[in-house]
DNA sequence: AATTTTAGTTTATATTATAAACCGCTTTAT
DNA sequence: ATAAAGCGGTTTATAATATAAACTAAAATT
């Protein structure tokens, strides 16, 4: 059986690549209200799709504000899809 | 998002039912090969799977041997349906 | 009859997920 | 102008999980 990618084989990371897969950025404020999650955990969770490469993360500023976005790298598009090919040989897809 | 059921969102575990779907029976000699895992984990997980009611393990003897065999119940079998489903709309299936 | 193998279980450890507490800045109310 | 409240996060502590290592008991092998 294959092996599924323990970065994305988490509720909370694997949401988070699946919202990055459709959309070209989204922020930090919208992941967490899509998600449900709380700031803590999403702020952690990023941390480790970043530092895996699957995703870039971006500050910048909105006025006075300021801004987290979020983006999925080509690895980490790459990566999304291997995770769902491997998924699907356990879900008899 | 929906949930995914955190009983069947581990990979051995997962691995475990999706072989049990496939066949009315299987023995913890044959789960441990086909899933590649040590007996210690795979012994933890499958009393995890039947304290959560997903499984029945059934302990018997060929000749003098033992032999633990494993069974999906039908609340497993939805409960494995209902994970699918939900890891749908995760992966855009 | 001692040794190895088989079929597991129990226990200890490493990893992971999660939430709680915190921080700096901005806006609002006093 | 200043205190209080809110926003956008990060850091740290704790709880839960997965995993392997150590152990047990019986059977098979030498």
């Amino acid at each position: 059986m294959k092996e599924l990618d323990p970065i994305l084989h988490s509720q909370l990371r694997l949401a988070v690549m699946s919202i990055l897969m459709n959309v070209e950025e989204a922020d930090f404020v919208y992941l967490k209200e899509k998600t449900e999650s709380t700031a803590g955990n999403l702020s952690v969770q990023l941390d480790k799709l970043s530092n895996a490469g699957y995703i870039t993360v971006t500050k910048g500023f909105v006025g006075k504000k300021t801004r987290t976005t979020c983006q999925v790298t080509e690895q980490g598009r790459k990566a999304f899809e291997d995770y769902v090919e491997a998924l699907k040989t356990y879900l008899n897809l």
